[in-house]
DNA sequence: GCGACTTTGTGCATCGGTTCACAAAGGGCT
DNA sequence: AGCCCTTTGTGAACCGATGCACAAAGTCGC
């Protein structure tokens, strides 16, 4: 690290953003063997325009040879470092209905640094069944499971009633970041990291568009 | 539609996002029997700042009534529109995993303008299952199916080896919407629409800010 | 019917992010 | 060793989105 190290301890959101974007298009180079990329094929492989990208790594520093292009290894390995996934995350889930067993069982969360450390439910129904190997608690052990295991990032697939609740003992209990499946706004300190997906607004976001190109409610045909 | 109506056919990207969170808020007010909001409560409610609220619906109309605020159910129905809610559409799951199962049975789609009309996997040990109600159908049957059911918008949750060769099919009848959460970037014509959610980026990005609040990668231990 | 009060709708300054375009840097061929 | 070719890293213009702050518009009480 003594050469170049320009790590602006500042990296745009944005560019956190696409990161991970990034990480996995080199894993794929890297098992196809690849040694070497340019920032163009890079930049395809993302899906991302390639001066974006060439401005995005120079965030982190200066890991590309001009001429050459980014070794495909070292990049995969400095972006790993600043996303910080060098080290192992314990990831509890908190409500194990559908969506929550889904997560559970996905593959996408172990393989990169993450591992589900404890799944938490409040129905009786499941608590001690069996889930991707891990033993469903009660909620009433939220906080102790959630200490005992290290857990420092919760995933929240619980109800929409019950996720503000569960939120707020979590962070209680010290947990600052959070990623949030349930469909409601959650009010936390500005300390914590909450991180939304709704698949609802999804779908209704496609519909905005998809109704444009139909033709709009009160439109006359219109291409455009 | 007489009295106001500069509905500007350009309404910001970043406003349809958040649209149907307002949506959501409203609702759940029009639940509590609430008649009429103001800015600033309704901003409040959907976790954004009242200018950019109101800078938001004035992209529909004017809607609301100075010193008074919006009337609920007046503004939920014109959002509704807006978002293309007030008609039905027919969604279709390819890729019956636990993701899909998750999604089939999720209550959030059908809630407001959306209908799960089909459920398509390649496993035939699924095909024929009913799930949520619906018959599983086998992946041969893919165009069939899209076009009987009248589906616009496709979700896809298959496995990432399997998400661009369906995307294609369902491109080639016609779909032009289409909700990926299958860790791959999907090239398509840009007459389609693309929406991606990928679990793992999103930990990813916690990760990141997770690590910068612990201390950085080379960084002494800093509380804060 | 009038004045005080409330709340919308928006002009304007600002900010973060994107894209272009090019100079600087390095590799490889002769 | 020197020249040419490729590709990076970044300055600068641009673009969309955000948030402040206020005038215009409308309600409600008297």
């Amino acid at each position: 690290m003594s050469p170049s190290q320009p790590r602006d301890r500042g990296i745009p959101e944005a560019t956190v953003a696409r990161l991970p974007l990034y990480l996995r298009a080199l894993h794929g180079m890297a098992e196809r063997g690849v040694a070497t990329v340019s920032s163009e094929d890079l930049a395809v492989a993302a899906g991302v325009n390639s001066a974006k990208l060439r401005k995005d790594l120079s965030h982190l520093g200066s890991y590309g040879t001009r001429g050459v292009g980014y070794d495909v290894e070292y990049l995969v390995y400095q972006i790993s470092r600043e996303l910080g996934l060098t080290q192992d995350w314990a990831v509890a889930i908190v409500g194990v209905g559908n969506l929550g067993r889904a997560l559970a069982n996905y593959g996408g969360f172990v393989s990169r640094g993450f591992r589900v450390a404890a799944l938490v439910d409040a129905d009786p129904e499941v608590v001690g069944d069996t889930i991707a190997g891990l033993n469903v608690e009660h909620i009433d052990e939220l906080e102790a499971v959630i200490k005992r295991r290290g857990v420092s990032i919760v995933v929240l697939a619980t109800p929409a009633a019950a996720a503000q609740e569960v939120c707020d003992r979590v962070i209680a209990v010290g947990v600052t970041s959070i990623l949030n499946f349930a469909p409601v706004v959650l009010s936390v300190p500005d300390t914590v990291d909450v991180r939304k997906v709704d698949l609802s607004i999804e779908l209704q976001i496609l519909a905005f568009h998809e109704q444009r190109k139909a033709g709009g409610p009160l439109m006359a045909v219109d291409s455009q």
